[in-house]
DNA sequence: GATAACCCGACTTATTAAGTAGGAATCAGG
DNA sequence: CCTGATTCCTACTTAATAAGTCGGGTTATC
C-alpha cells in the first residue's frame, strides 16, 4: 500500500518549511524545531536535496537553506523522487494474474500524476488543487 | 510510494489462480508452479488466507484450496487487508506542512476505493472495470 | 579567532521481509 | 489399515532496509 518512509516525509516537511519562508536562508536548526525532525538526520536529508539541486545552502552565521526554484515550480513528486530514487521494479504476474499488472500500473500512474500536480506552493499556501482527480 | 510486499503479491496471484479454477480444489503445488511462488512460502500464505476465511481447504489426495465466496465477491482490497493487516499510522504534519495530511489521505482513499472495486472475477476474467476513476 | 552554520562518510541498531525447516494431522484408495 | 498425497502449524534463519547517530571537517561573518 501507500507508504512514505520517515526520511521522505521529513524531506517533504522540510521543503514545505522552506517554501513558507522565502527570501532568507533558513537554518537546519529552525526546521528541526518546527517540524520535530532529529537534527543530525535532517542535515543528512537536506544534503541530499541540495545535491539533487532542489535547494541551495549557505554556510556560516546567517547561513541556511532555501529553495533553488520558486515553490510553485517544485512538486511533491520532485522531492519524493530524489529521496526514494527511481523505483525500477517490474514484477511479473504470470498467466491468469497478468491483469494485476494493469491495476498496479494504473494505481501508480494516478499517484504520480497527483503528486506531480501538487507543488510546495500549494501546500505551504494551504490551498490545494482538486484532489478528487 | 505504492509498494506491495512479495507476500502480498503472492497472495493476490494465488487467489486469482483459485478464481480461475472454480469448482474443484487446487493443490498448492499447482499454484506454486503456475505462479512461480516458493512452495513452503505459499503454504504459509494460503494458511493465512484460510484463517481469515477467504478460502477453504481440504487435506489428502484430491485436496487443495478454493475460494470461500464467489470470485465476484472478493476484492483485491480484501486480500491485501488480510495480508498486510490494518495500517494504523497517523503521522503528524506540524505547522505549515499540515496540508500534506490531506494529500496523503486523498491518495490512500483513492487507492482503497479502486482496490475495493476490483474483484478476483475481474482479474481472472481479464475484464477490468474502468481504471481511470 | 570565536562562533554559527553547513558538509560528509561511516557506523549502529531495530525492524521487516522473505523465505526455510521439520514434522504433525488428515484423507482417499486399495 | 497402510500408503501416499496433501494441508497444517510453529519456529527459525538470513538479508535488506529504515532510522538514526557520530565525529569531526569546512566555510563564512563579525
Amino acid at each position: 500500500m501507500l507508504r512514505l518512509s520517515a526520511r521522505t516525509q521529513y524531506a517533504l516537511r522540510a521543503a514545505v518549511e522552506l517554501a513558507a519562508a522565502p527570501g532568507a536562508p533558513v537554518p537546519a536548526e529552525r526546521i528541526s524545531a518546527a517540524q520535530h525532525i532529529p537534527r543530525r538526520f535532517l542535515d543528512n536529508i537536506l544534503l541530499q536535496l541540495r545535491r539533487a539541486g532542489l535547494i541551495n545552502s549557505q554556510r556560516g552565521p546567517d547561513g541556511g537553506y532555501w529553495l533553488a526554484r520558486p515553490a510553485a515550480e517544485i512538486s511533491l513528486a520532485d522531492i519524493i523522487l530524489v529521496i526514494e530514487g527511481v523505483t525500477q521494479e517490474n514484477d511479473r504476474f504470470p498467466g491468469v494474474s497478468e491483469p494485476l499488472e494493469k491495476v498496479l500500473g494504473a494505481l501508480r500512474e494516478h499517484q504520480n500524476h497527483l503528486l506531480a500536480e501538487i507543488t510546495l506552493a500549494h501546500v505551504a499556501g494551504g490551498s490545494l488543487p482538486d484532489l478528487s482527480r
